[in-house]
DNA sequence: ATTTTCATATTGTAAGACAACCTGTCAAGA
DNA sequence: TCTTGACAGGTTGTCTTACAATATGAAAAT
């Protein structure tokens, strides 16, 4: 029993709302936020804003341009390509983590995430979609039991939700993405690390993929 | 020929000579920051401070307390562990892909810096050693052109200097190590990266260890 | 049309102020 | 003696105000 009582700095609620705003697609790469803006959205003082912003700053969320501001990043190809790099070291370590120590809880709402999603991509609610891969893959990290990996992790995914929300968008690539969760779901729930871990591996490989090809596509059009 | 003006925020300078001085071993584990005197020490206002502290709190350089100000974090066995588990998935990587890249000039400033280490390790000295380590590293990271790559193993090897330089401290240890980073040199100077992931793992692996028996022997003490 | 100038908006930084909170000390009461 | 309560000092959390420095875009001049 935690009776514990946590007030929460204002600085700290500030980075998560922004947070959220961000990798909930609220705000979009290349969105400047004006400071002035920020604090009256927030309610917050601008000193305050402003170590938020440092704080997202220092994950990437945001770029401060000196003189300018902060600005939503917009990843280049190849800065996709480096994080993908290192989601595929990390996340399928977290898998086969996840697969021996999971709780039987954590499985049922990885399976509930999962559910979630398919409904999402059947309704082609992207927004549920992102909320349903990240409720996913909160349970796998959290499992793990290895709190840097999640840390990084969470870091990293937080900064990929955009792409992976183009990427989705892409013909056929939701359902096949469904089916990849399901698959290391199902090595988790067995409790197959060796065979979790293959799976992540092909299913951040695939989401690569994707995401590489909806740059392509970007450049087409554009 | 580069003519660009750089100015630098405060804030940045702020926020490197802090990171210079927590790893350079300056501040120690458990040190607190109280903000007037770091103002004093750094010549800037407490708002510009503050925003530094949330920066460097992101790169988990230091640790915020709620209404007691940022302290140097004390690592525990296990979150040392977890780094070294981290590093020990991205550096060999980082060194395979260094071995496939790096230029004749980093190759040499690396040499430069192993025979730095050895000197060092020669006069026992611990802040030489790890300058010259930290050197060592700039260089493979640098050069495996891998930006994320770099960035990550940066912020974690920062983490964990204070840890290498208990551990280098250790019989042996310093000179064990010397020859590992002659091995990880010599298969990078090679352009063989299968034989530089196997050193840079043996070498990440043998640190570990090292860091762990520090912890072991430091219990035994206290 | 190109360059220059200038006004506006925004960020960078500082200073001052005060409430909230933690810590340790000391006295009062059980 | 031990616990509790109160108090003082130090420190952080937050806001307000202020102003200099810089970028942006539009108007003016060449």
């Amino acid at each position: 029993m935690d009776l514990r009582v946590s007030t929460q700095s204002v600085q700290a609620v500030a980075v998560r709302n922004m947070r959220e705003a961000i990798t909930s697609g609220f705000f979009r790469p290349g969105d400047r936020l004006v400071e002035t803006e920020m604090c009256t959205m927030l309610g917050i003082s601008r000193p305050s804003l402003r170590e938020a912003l440092r704080s997202l700053e220092a994950e990437k969320l945001i770029t401060i341009v000196p003189n300018r501001g902060p600005i939503i990043p917009i990843l280049t190809a190849e800065e996709a390509r480096e994080l993908y790099d290192v989601r595929m070291m990390l996340e399928p370590e977290a898998c086969a983590l996840s697969a021996s120590r999971a709780s039987e809880a954590a499985i049922n709402a990885m399976r509930e995430a999962l559910r979630a999603f398919d409904v999402a991509v059947k309704s082609e609610d992207a927004a549920s979609q992102i909320k349903a891969t990240r409720s996913f893959y909160d349970q796998i990290l959290s499992s793990c039991g290895h709190r840097l990996i999640e840390e990084m992790l969470n870091t990293l995914l937080a900064r990929v939700t955009f792409l992976r929300m183009k990427s989705m968008s892409l013909a056929g690539r939701a359902e096949k993405s469904s089916q990849e969760m399901w698959a290391i779901l199902k090595h988790i729930s067995a409790g197959n690390p060796a065979a979790a871990r293959t799976a992540a591996v092909r299913h951040v490989k695939k989401a690569c993929e994707a995401a590489m090809l909806a740059y392509e596509k970007n450049e087409a059009t554009s």
